[in-house]
DNA sequence: GATCATGATTCCGA
DNA sequence: TCGGAATCATGATC
């Protein structure tokens, strides 16, 4: 019964018409929907259709021999009635285990198709084997996504939603690309140095913008804020102290509130420009203008468990941030 | 064709 | 079940 289903999903049994358009429709959806698979689904239809052709004939000889030969028997049958009487009970019993002799090849008939459905499948669909790169606009998405969440890349399932919807992929995929990303990124920063340069300026303004509107608003608010004597500018030779100050603004006047957790965000963006404008030297960099300062010592994230939000991201062992104003 | 980049899969541990 | 790590398989570049 599941051979039955199976072969009638791969439109290998059931009603000529349209045989493998099922198929060959999941090939698509499989394969990301894209036209410039549709010469190698041509090629696979052509091959199920040769599948079918083949299950088609043989089913066929299968029938024929199986009525041929109860037949025959029954002739037998017939004759051997002159010398001995037979029932007609004997003759239906043999004519079932005929009939059951034949169902038992037909049933290895369609499990061989199965199978050749099946490596046809795996051949033709494998997503490994059918390995897309994202597009620029999806992976641009997903680079600013991870290095705009540096210090926590590990988006919720709502996130991994909203970058699947905006980079036209899965939700596994946006999965497996963090996964990769956050490996690869640990293994090798200076690679990615570059990268993040390039997404940190990207963002930068925003950031800037995002930071200094909380300063002022911070300041309409208490006007009696501590370390806010740059007005909103960014006091970028001592950067050290001002990253402590927005440490202090995401901490103390804006924790717990919508525009703190907006903030965070982008502070690690802005830590990063502060970086590469040569105001922060990283004891640990080892000369790299990109320090892993979100990587604790273990070489795991920093709160890679805890929402980014309740930790600061620069705190924490190997933090070298932690104390520079004095 | 060698090499690197990258998306997917598998295995394992927490 | 999720994430890290290793690995595979394919795409891209030279």
């Amino acid at each position: 019964m599941r051979l039955d289903n199976m072969l009638l999903a791969e439109g290998v049994s059931g009603p000529e018409k349209g045989g493998g358009s099922a198929a060959a429709a999941a090939a698509a959806a499989a394969s990301g929907g894209s036209s410039d698979n549709s010469i190698e689904h041509s090629d696979y239809r052509a091959k199920l259709t040769q599948i079918r052709q083949i299950y088609h004939t043989e089913l066929e000889k299968y029938e024929q021999a199986c009525n041929e030969f109860t037949t025959h028997v029954m002739n037998l049958l017939r004759e051997q009635s002159r010398t001995r009487p037979i029932s007609p009970k004997e003759i239906e019993r043999m004519v079932g285990i005929i009939h059951r002799k034949f169902s038992s090849i037909q049933m290895q008939l369609k499990q061989s198709t199965c199978e050749a459905v099946m490596i046809l499948r795996s051949r033709f669909l494998d997503a490994r084997r059918k390995r897309r790169n994202f597009s620029k606009q999806a992976t641009e998405i997903l680079n600013e996504y991870f290095y705009s969440h540096l210090s926590n890349p590990y988006p919720s399932e709502e996130a991994k939603e909203e970058l699947a919807k905006k980079c036209s992929i899965t939700v596994s995929q946006v999965s497996n690309w963090f996964g990769n990303k956050r490996i690869r990124y640990k293994k090798n920063i200076g690679k990615f140095q570059e990268e993040a340069n390039l997404y940190a300026a990207k963002t930068a303004v925003t950031a800037a913008h995002a930071v200094a509107a909380a300063v002022q608003n911070n300041q309409t608010n208490s006007p009696t804020t501590p370390n806010s004597g740059s007005s909103g500018s960014f006091n970028l030779p001592n950067s050290g102290d001002m990253f402590m100050n927005m440490q202090s603004l995401n901490g103390d006047s804006y924790q717990g509130s919508q525009v703190g957790a907006n903030v965070q965000s982008q502070v690690d963006t802005l830590r990063h420009v502060i970086n590469q404008t040569g105001g922060y030297s990283d004891a640990l960099g080892g000369g790299s203008l990109y320090s892993p300062h979100n990587l604790n010592a273990n070489g795991g994230w920093q709160d890679a468990t805890t929402p980014s939000s309740v930790t600061s991201p620069t705190e924490g062992p190997g933090s070298v941030h932690s104390d520079t104003s004095n």
